[in-house]
DNA sequence: TATTGTTATACTCTATAACTATA
DNA sequence: TATAGTTATAGAGTATAACAATA
């Protein structure tokens, strides 16, 4: 509602228009929803990602590589929704910053299985403490209830999304 | 089950497949948590609206259209989080395809007054039908008291990703 | 034959910057 | 000078398809 940003001249004396508009009947789209918060977040935290250098995609793959060494490739692309011949640029990019490598498993010589290296476990590090700084106004905002809530309804939601695989 | 985390003498683990993937820290990342959800209702929207060439943007575009009669290209572009230009080719669309168009208000010359047609919103109901139907195995897991729950902390976030303007 | 990874390619989406016309 | 809209352009991001190596 307070216009005024700090710093600027008067703020443009525009009329209702902003705070006023309806969502209509996006207000009971869930999708919606969801989507203007993910944008925002997602803005945040490139905008503190930026000197890492990470892209899209990185960090959750850095995540995922950390938490399960030796996972391939396909894997990967399956947990965050890329293709395959995607994930080869993005691990590309992940091995020339020093931060995850290939490695070829006695078993199967077809794959890769991913590690992170330590140089990667400390950017990832501080990757985390850059989205959850990210979040914070989130975080502020919700009490602890909420928040657990939040986090239970975030589960439910996900599980729902291939429950109708199985029917 | 959980394999030693990246110890160097660990063997190599098994793909342990899909099922059972670690987030690791993501777990607490809400932004990640979302992302993952978003992807699989846009997904699951666009298949159900290809027929209807909806391009990302022109759904919401139309409901904000229809609910707000009159508003600016710029005010919409906020909205939605496009920039203005991006909302030039998307109301063009809008209007080739006879659901949405420009008028001239009397007031102001620089500006378009957006309107949606008897077209469009006939389409726009149809869309929203496609859109909550997508949604359907999500609120099909949801109680009646979590689905309140949803919209309320989804209330308190969006709200919550603002406030730091006034700071 | 199926699976993993790679390459090459093309397409979609979106922002940026410079411009016009109104105010 | 500031605002609404437009155009042209470039860039990021991603998928698709064909392919090689291995199983």
């Amino acid at each position: 509602m307070a216009r005024q940003a700090a710093g600027k001249i008067a703020a443009p004396p525009l009329e209702a228009d902003d705070a006023e508009i309806d969502l209509g009947i996006l207000n009971d789209v869930i999708g919606f929803r969801i989507r203007r918060i993910q944008n925002h977040l997602s803005r945040a935290f490139l905008a503190r990602a930026e000197r890492y250098g990470v892209k899209p995609g990185s960090f959750s793959a850095m995540a995922l590589i950390s938490a399960n060494p030796g996972i391939s490739q396909i894997a990967l692309s399956r947990e965050i929704g890329f293709d395959k011949a995607t994930v080869v640029a993005l691990i590309d990019g992940l091995e020339r910053a020093g931060w995850a490598e290939r490695r070829r498993p006695p078993g199967d010589r077809r794959r890769y299985a991913l590690y992170a290296t330590p140089k990667g476990q400390d950017v990832l590090s501080d990757l985390r403490a850059q989205a959850i700084d990210a979040e914070q106004p989130i975080r502020g905002a919700l009490t602890a209830v909420e928040l657990e809530q939040l986090f239970g309804l975030l589960d439910k939601i996900y599980a729902s999304c291939f429950v109708d695989l199985a029917t």
